[in-house]
DNA sequence: CGTCTCATTGAAGGGGGTCAATAGAAGTGG
DNA sequence: CCACTTCTATTGACCCCCTTCAATGAGACG
């Protein structure tokens, strides 16, 4: 697998899959994060996925529904062209294990996520997102029972995965930093001081 | 596979399989609709996604998050224990196969209901939701340009699917009704007067 | 006919959206 | 080094959509 494939090296925001197009390639994601949205006709859009090192990324087989891909972060990837993977996997049974486990955790994430943009409050949408994020990112730390760790994402495309708006994303968390749970330091940068307190806080 | 499994039916509102616990089983729906739910410690609900016939049923692997599999709609299924399954899982390539492209085709349901609920209002949920049925729903009939059929769901089933409470839901559909797009007869058979007006009002 | 379940409708209140102003951080160029 | 711009985030004021609470309606069944 590893000779077919090749590193490639995105600067946050760029665009890897436009929308309505398939997949030209597969990938691992070896550094940084990348999103995964949808985008209505009149603009809203929502953010159905993030994937993080070192997720495996790609969408095999024809699929009716349009996705668009691009780097959250400064993002590695280490690719290889659809054909070939497509090649691959029809020959090896275990790669297909591999991949249908993938999907069906992914698939898990998905229909957890859909219980937080329908039943959760702003409040409880954000305390779940610092924890999920603490929980899946690579350089979260933990010192003396302070977890810490960077935000992948603006607080546009926050709220983008929230279904809310910036301004509310914005004041959900003021108010976790005003309540103490949290410690906010150059926009990016969340250092938990109450982790258990954020996860009760996320509703489940 | 038709030799180890059997039918099995159930009335709609009975419990398949209880949150927590693993699939004992999996099956094809042969008819009816089956929900697939989550609920939250306080006891709020979310409807995560609905098995039409004829969709497979099941989750192979460890699963990390829980679930509820309910009848929605009397129900018939061709069941197969779940050792059996995988055990005829680990040796045909080819059952592997079409079970990942049924797990795609479910994560992408999935991220579409992601956007629905994320960033839709309620008129663009109902309406979404309606039109919906009317391509997966086995009865639907058309007639001189009217699609009818019968909603799997209860108006409080609608809601938790939703993401909405049974009040908007009901004041949605009457707001449908009230503009002409559909009639309601029994409070669950629809009739569609318009069905591009009902999908334009559903957002994409 | 009474009861139970399910759905509709109305009135009032609140959570989050919208609009707008301000603040901060990061460049950019003189 | 400092104005100037630009991008991002915060905060406030107001408003509206949806929820909440409550009453009524409509079938189903004993």
């Amino acid at each position: 697998m590893s000779k077919m494939s090749t590193q490639k090296a995105y600067s946050s925001g760029h665009t890897l899959v436009a929308d309505e197009e398939e997949f030209p390639f597969f990938a691992n994601v070896l550094e940084g994060v990348v999103k995964l949205s949808k985008i209505l006709p009149d603009g809203r859009q929502q953010i159905v996925g993030l994937q993080f090192a070192p997720d495996f990324m790609g969408r095999p087989f024809h699929s009716e529904s349009s996705l668009s891909v691009e780097s959250a972060t400064d993002t590695l990837l280490c690719t290889i062209p659809r054909r070939q993977f497509e090649e691959m996997l029809s020959k090896s049974p275990e790669l297909q294990n591999r991949l249908l486990k993938q999907t069906l955790i992914e698939l898990d994430a998905s229909r957890d996520w859909l219980v937080t943009l329908g039943r959760k409050n702003a409040g409880e949408k954000v305390s779940s997102y610092l924890f999920m994020i603490s929980q899946n990112c690579v350089h979260t730390q933990e010192t003396e029972g302070v977890v810490s760790f960077d935000l992948p994402l603006t607080r546009a495309d926050t709220a983008d995965f929230l279904g809310l708006t910036i301004e509310t994303v914005s004041r959900q968390l003021s108010k976790l930093k005003k309540s103490g749970t949290i410690e906010i330091s150059h926009n990016r940068h969340i250092d938990v001081l109450d982790i258990e307190e954020l996860k009760l806080a996320g509703g489940d």
